[in-house]
DNA sequence: TATTACATTACGGAATCACGTAAGGAATAT
DNA sequence: ATATTCCTTACGTGATTCCGTAATGTAATA
């Protein structure tokens, strides 16, 4: 089993029962930080004292409170994570259901298991914590069901979610268009934008662009 | 202390760290349920066999699965709980932080403490507990920190939501307006709904339609 | 009844969105 | 080199929003 462990996650009452999992199946260092940087930083430390942990088991998201954050999310923290130990075990256990949010856990940041948490996500966890020390991949509790050949939502990249995030800030085509040339982002033509946007009406089935809006927050998109 | 309590939680990763609160507080019988429905039913059937529950705390979203549910929520929970045993003691447990949403409960659903779940929610949640039992009311956890007297956000009533609720669903103004007339809600003309709609968006400082969208999904309010 | 105050509705012009068509460029094929 | 295709940008028209002002309706008061 795993030696060193550590778990990134804001809500007490839940690293409770995570910290519980890792006992009953006998990991010996089990390490709890309720902030993001705090991972961070306790991963860089066991790296340089060669006692690197074996396996991150990261929540999503992170209230964010008095204290300063640099990072805020657990997509955040994994990013940071994979460029000081890319070889770093990662687990995420969240709420979060969202197909397109989750594909890209495993695309774009290279975790070996999601596990959403519901009525009998104890079970689902240890299930994944084992298996991913079995060397498994892609594991995702079996409450979420979705594929990964789905192309739909693969095909939203990160483009329309920057038009997405600025329309639900109130930016205007003219305004989106500026913004864009300024961070040199590509195409950047109000008409070229604004075609995008119809094409995301389309595909979500939108009357118009505050339905658009309303739909993307339902997704999670924003 | 209270003698018989009910946790309505469905996440069980939470509800562990719940149960065992109350058992560090002795409490001799301790019933713990997944759904709002099962929730209503024990306490029906705990006051028909004479041993009625002293204290109900429940989470406000719950997840919806396959099983086909009457209650979905909390506060639906309490609604009808408040029905068939008014003076139940009620504590609400959930991550939920939007002082509108809280007020409401407090107001319109009588309960006695609101626990945010948070970074330290266990020893709030302990406290809440021991509060709520000695007949103290309108316990709120202390990172919650909003004013019971700011009348902001009181304002935004119903006929507010109601038209979020159609915007957010793609229509223009136009057929808010037929809607109304249909629903016989009033005012219903179009330069009524228009003004009402700017009256927020000055209230949320949202520069347009989309952006107000975008900000009352935040909030909660749609 | 007449007056006032307030809420609702109507109207009009400017800004923005919505959507189709066309012009300009870059890459590839012929 | 020329043609073709695809992508980006530009433009034009109608719909909708945006925002101010005016007209209407309604309820309370004199």
């Amino acid at each position: 089993m795993f030696k060193k462990v550590l778990v990134a996650e804001d809500l007490d009452s839940i690293s409770i029962a995570v910290v519980q999992v890792l006992e009953d199946l006998q990991v010996p260092v089990i390490d709890h930080v309720k902030y993001c940087d705090e991972a961070l930083l306790k991963i860089k430390k066991a790296l340089l004292e060669k006692e690197p942990y074996d396996l991150l088991i990261s929540d999503l998201s992170f209230k964010s409170d008095h204290r300063k954050a640099i990072l805020s999310s657990g997509d955040e923290l994994i990013e940071a994570v994979n460029k000081v130990q890319p070889t770093i075990k990662k687990i995420v256990f969240s709420i979060e259901d969202k197909s397109y949010r989750i594909k890209s856990l495993f695309n774009d940041l290279g975790i070996s298991a999601y596990v959403s948490k519901g009525r009998n996500s104890i079970a689902e966890l240890k299930n994944a914590i084992v298996s991913t020390y079995n060397n498994e991949e892609k594991i995702v509790s079996s409450d979420l069901s979705f594929s990964f050949n789905d192309k739909a939502l693969i095909e939203i990249e990160s483009y329309d979610i920057s038009i997405l995030k600025l329309l639900s800030q109130g930016y205007i085509l003219e305004s989106i268009s500026k913004e864009f040339k300024d961070l040199s982002i590509t195409p950047n033509g109000t008409s070229s934008i604004e075609k995008r946007i119809n094409k995301l009406k389309i595909y979500f089935k939108a009357n118009n662009n505050v339905h658009l809006i309303a739909i993307a927050k339902d997704f999670g998109l924003v």
